[in-house]
This record gives structure tokens, C-alpha cells and sequence, in this order.
DNA sequence: GAGCTGACATGTT
DNA sequence: CAACATGCCAGCT
């Protein structure tokens, strides 16, 4: 547990419905903006509810991984109202 | 304490 | 355009 990771809780759970952050964006806001691979290790193991981790997608605008599996991620982003036009088709 | 792993990103081939 | 290789940081063994 360091501050890096509280920030990266911090700011994934400030994450406003609806809208996405990239693993990028949400590790540049944490204050290290080549800790992408750190977000997703840090997300990855963390089950809280009150982090909605389904609303950090990859730079290249694939949604990535998920705990629960990327049905799942994708299920919940379209049901939040963010549906680019991949998911559709 | 050191090494390996992993929900990624960027650059070349 | 797609695939491969390298860099990076935090967490786990």
C-alpha cells in the first residue's frame, strides 16, 4: 500500500458515470504516468466494490482485462451509457 | 532481500 | 496493417 496506490483507488472510484479513463490517464493522475502496468496489477488485485475498475479501459480503446471477465466489463460499460461503436457491432 | 509476474504502452520489424 | 520486443511500476513468491 503505498500513496501511489491510494491515488490510483482515489481516482478510478472519481470516475464519473458513463465516462472511461485509460490505464494511462488514470496512472498520470495517480502521479506516475508510466506505472500503467502497476494500475492494472494494482486493479487486478483488488476486489473492492466501490472501485468501479470497469471504467479503465486500455489506450487503444479495448476494454482490457477484468476480474470478472471482459463480458462482463463490456456488459457494464454499454449498460453505463459508454458504447463506441465496436460494441455494437 | 532478490527475482518473477502481470488488467499496459510505445517503438520497430 | 499486424506481430514482436522492450520498458516500467507495484505486488507476490
Amino acid at each position: 500500500m503505498t500513496t501511489f496506490t491510494q491515488r490510483v483507488y482515489n481516482v478510478v472510484q472519481k470516475i464519473p458515470k458513463g465516462q472511461v479513463l485509460t490505464y494511462a490517464q488514470v496512472a498520470a493522475r495517480a502521479g506516475s504516468p508510466k506505472a500503467v502496468r502497476a494500475v492494472g496489477t494494482i486493479l487486478s488485485k483488488n476486489y473492492d466494490p466501490t472501485i468501479p475498475c470497469h471504467r479503465v479501459i486500455r489506450s487503444d480503446g479495448s476494454l482490457g482485462q477484468y476480474n470478472r471477465g471482459q463480458d462482463q466489463k463490456r456488459k457494464l460499460l454499454v449498460a453505463e451509457g459508454y458504447a463506441p461503436h465496436v460494441y455494437l457491432v
